[in-house]
DNA sequence: GCTGGGAGAGGCTTA
DNA sequence: TAAGCCTTTCCCAGC
C-alpha cells in the first residue's frame, strides 16, 4: 500500500474518532510502566475513537502491547512511517515502527458504551439481599456493599439469634485472598459492633487448602449453584445453596 | 458487503488460521461464566488464528465479549448471519447476530508469542537473588520460589546472625493481598523448620493499610526502587533499597 | 478532574 | 488438570 495514501488515510480516522485498523509489518517499542520490545512481525494495531491503543499478533485475546488517552501521532521515515503514542501520568510511549502497511481500515462507529445486561456478582448480590433464607432460615439481609476501612463486605445480615453475618460472595472459586478478605471484615466488624459475628464465604467452590484455613478460622463456606439465563432481561437464578457446614449454634 | 462474499471470506480465514476481522451491524449474546446481551449496534469482531475471539466498541482496550479456544461456525440466515463461538469446560456460548456486515478482511500472519517484557517480577528476583546485601548486609540467599504446602515463597534467605528470613518481592505497591501472602509462608516456614523467622515485604511501595496490617504482624517493608531499560536485552538494573523499618535484631 | 484504595479476571507456570 | 499467583487493570468514592 501506498505510504502517503496510508498516512492519510490513519489520519483522517483519527481526526474523525473512528475505529482504525492498520494491518502491516512493524516493530514495537514500549517505555513505561514496564518495557518491552517487539521484532519485526507482521500485526494488527487498533485505534479507537476515545484514543486507545492496541496492538496484536495472531494469538491470544489480549493484545501485545496496548495504551488508554494516549495522544498519537504519524509520520512519514526514511524506512516508511512511525507510530506514537504518548501519555504522562504515569509517564508511557509506544512506538511503532512500520516498514510495511498492507491495509488501512477506518470504521464509523459511535463512542459510547455498549449498554451489558449481564448476570455478575452484583446481580446476585442484589437477588441474595431480597432473600437470604436460602442460605439459612431466618436470615435477614441488612446491608449491601459496607464500607469498612479495611474494604467493602458484600453483605452484612442477621440470624435468627440475633447474630451478625458477615457474607462475602465469588462469583467463582474462592481461594486464599477469599478468606483472608473475609477475615479482615470479619474482624473489623467485631470491633465495631463489639460482639461476635459470623462470617460466611458464598461461592460455587472453593480451593481445598483455602478451605482449611477458612475452617480453621471458625468461618463457614455454602456452595452456591446458580443458573445463568441467556435472556439478559431476566436476572440470574440461584438453582441453590447448600451448607458445607452446618450452622454453628456456638453463641 | 454480499452475504454470500462475506461469509466465504471469513470461512477462507478461518480455515487458514488468519487474522480475520468484521465490521458490521449485530447483536451479541453471551452466556457462560457470566451473561450478557448487547442490542444491536456496530461493532468490530476479531478472531485469531489459536480460536480466540473478541468483540470490541469504539472505545476501551478491553473487549465487550471474548472467549479463548473456541470452536467457531458461521451461517447465513434469513436475517442476516449469525457467528457461534462455543467452547467446553468450562461451558460457555458467544452468539453474534449480523443484520449487516460491512466489510471483512483476512490477514495471514505467523501465530508465534514474540513480546519481551523486562521489568517483571521473574526479573527481579533473578536480579536479587545474585546479591541480597542491597536490603541488609550479610543477608544470603538460600533458595528461591520454594514451594510450600500453601504457596510459593518468592525468595529464602538467612540474615547475619543465621536466622532465616522469607522475602516477597512485589514489582507494584504492595496491598493486603501481599501481606497475608507473606504472613502464611511465615507461619509455614516456622512449623517446618520449627525456629521463629522474619519476613520482608519488598516493593517500590505499600498502601497504609497494608503497612499497618504488616507491622502488627511483625513483619518489615523494604522499599525497592527500579529502572527499566529500554532495550530487553538487559534486565532492568535495581536502583536502591531502603529499609523502612530498621533490621530488629530481637532474636 | 484527579487520586488512591480495593477487588476482579485472564493467562502462565509448575506439579 | 488444578492450584497458585502475577499484571501495562478497572471502578468507585472521596477530595
Amino acid at each position: 500500500m501506498d505510504w502517503v495514501l496510508a498516512i492519510d488515510k490513519i489520519k483522517m480516522g483519527l481526526s474523525r474518532k473512528h475505529l482504525v485498523t492498520i494491518f502491516g509489518s512493524c516493530e514495537v517499542d514500549y517505555v513505561g510502566r514496564a518495557t518491552s520490545k517487539l521484532s519485526k512481525g507482521k500485526r494488527l494495531v487498533l485505534i479507537k475513537g476515545d484514543n486507545s491503543i492496541s496492538i496484536h499478533q495472531n494469538r491470544l485475546v489480549r493484545p501485545t502491547n496496548y495504551m488508554m488517552n494516549t495522544s498519537i501521532t504519524i509520520e512519514s521515515t526514511k524506512q516508511g512511517a512511525v507510530l506514537t503514542a504518548k501519555r504522562l501520568n504515569p509517564r508511557e510511549i509506544i512506538t511503532v515502527m512500520f516498514d510495511k502497511i498492507d491495509d488501512v481500515q477506518s470504521y464509523e462507529m459511535e463512542i459510547s458504551d455498549d449498554l451489558r445486561l449481564s448476570g455478575s456478582e452484583r446481580d446476585l448480590n442484589d437477588i441474595l439481599m431480597e432473600d437470604l433464607s436460602m442460605i439459612e432460615p431466618g436470615l435477614k439481609p441488612i446491608n449491601q456493599q459496607e464500607h469498612f476501612r479495611k474494604g467493602i463486605a458484600d453483605i452484612i445480615a442477621e440470624d435468627k439469634h440475633g447474630h451478625l453475618v458477615v457474607i462475602e460472595l465469588k462469583r467463582r472459586q474462592a481461594d486464599y485472598a477469599s478468606v483472608t478478605q473475609l477475615q479482615r471484615y470479619m474482624q473489623e466488624v467485631q470491633s465495631i459492633k463489639n460482639c461476635k459475628a459470623r462470617g460466611i464465604l458464598l461461592a460455587p467452590s472453593i480451593r481445598k487448602n483455602a478451605l482449611e484455613l477458612l475452617e480453621k478460622n471458625g468461618l463457614e463456606f455454602a456452595k452456591i449453584d446458580f443458573e445463568l439465563k441467556p435472556s439478559s432481561k431476566e436476572k440470574a437464578h440461584i438453582k441453590g445453596l447448600q451448607k458445607k457446614q452446618q450452622t454453628l449454634d456456638k453463641f
